[in-house]
DNA sequence: CTACGGATTTTCT
DNA sequence: GAAAATCCGTAGT
């Protein structure tokens, strides 16, 4: 399948964010394709955005990679123990990204079963099937993605996202999940995700 | 299936 | 020194 160019990051963040929904996340890992469907994401929109690490226009090593240009990803650690995967959207100086927060997985499925629990997919448990990665720290985790894979051009790297088979499914937008401290921002609706779709994070 | 609290450490003030 | 874009195990419906 087709990787997506850059122009599709470079648009108006909440359609990204949108339009993600049914593409595939790729991780190619010692030449093994890992993937997973995207089925949730959230858009943050930067200096507006009292829920963004980037409100206000603040300016800190970490969040320096989103005031650079579109389709780098962002990967930061959240409550010490877990990473969060972006993409950064909009043009150089618009700190704006997507968060990806659940996949429904599709290749690699043993090595993304070691990966979350240290066991082949046949020895999962029907809990642990559902929680491989339902949620953006487990994605992370499940695709092997860390720290080390910050601040990387997911056009022309081992991380990136391409085409689905994109069949009719419904958008379901909803409040942010995890940002009560945001204010006003806590209540608009950029989260989005696959109706129906039992790899969401949150109903 | 829901509710709760603890884990754990980077990051910025 | 405090907060944090989360997850998991346990206990109770």
């Amino acid at each position: 399948m087709k990787r997506l160019n850059r122009l599709f990051y470079e648009r108006d963040t909440r359609v990204v964010a949108k339009e993600l929904l049914g593409k595939v996340l790729v991780h190619e890992i010692n030449g093994e394709r890992v993937s997973g469907k995207i089925v949730e994401t959230e858009a943050y929109l930067g200096v507006e955005d009292k829920a963004a690490h980037s409100y206000g226009g603040k300016r800190t090593p970490r969040v320096e990679v989103m005031y650079g240009k579109a389709a780098v990803s962002y990967v930061f650690i959240i409550y010490g123990m877990y990473y969060c995967f972006n993409i950064v959207t909009r043009e150089e100086g618009v700190p704006q990204a997507v968060l990806i927060r659940a996949l429904e997985p599709l290749e690699g499925l043993d090595t993304i079963s070691k990966n979350r629990f240290k066991k082949s997919y046949d020895e999962l448990t029907k809990v642990q099937m559902k929680n491989l990665s339902n949620g953006p720290g487990k994605l992370c985790s499940a695709l092997s993605i860390n720290k080390s894979l910050n601040n990387l051009d997911v056009i022309n790297s081992n991380l990136y996202v391409e085409e689905g088979e994109n069949l009719g499914f419904e958008i379901v937008a909803s409040k942010r999940i995890g940002i009560d401290y945001a204010e006003e921002y806590r209540d608009f609706l950029w989260r989005y995700y696959i109706k129906n779709n039992r790899n969401v994070s949150v109903l």
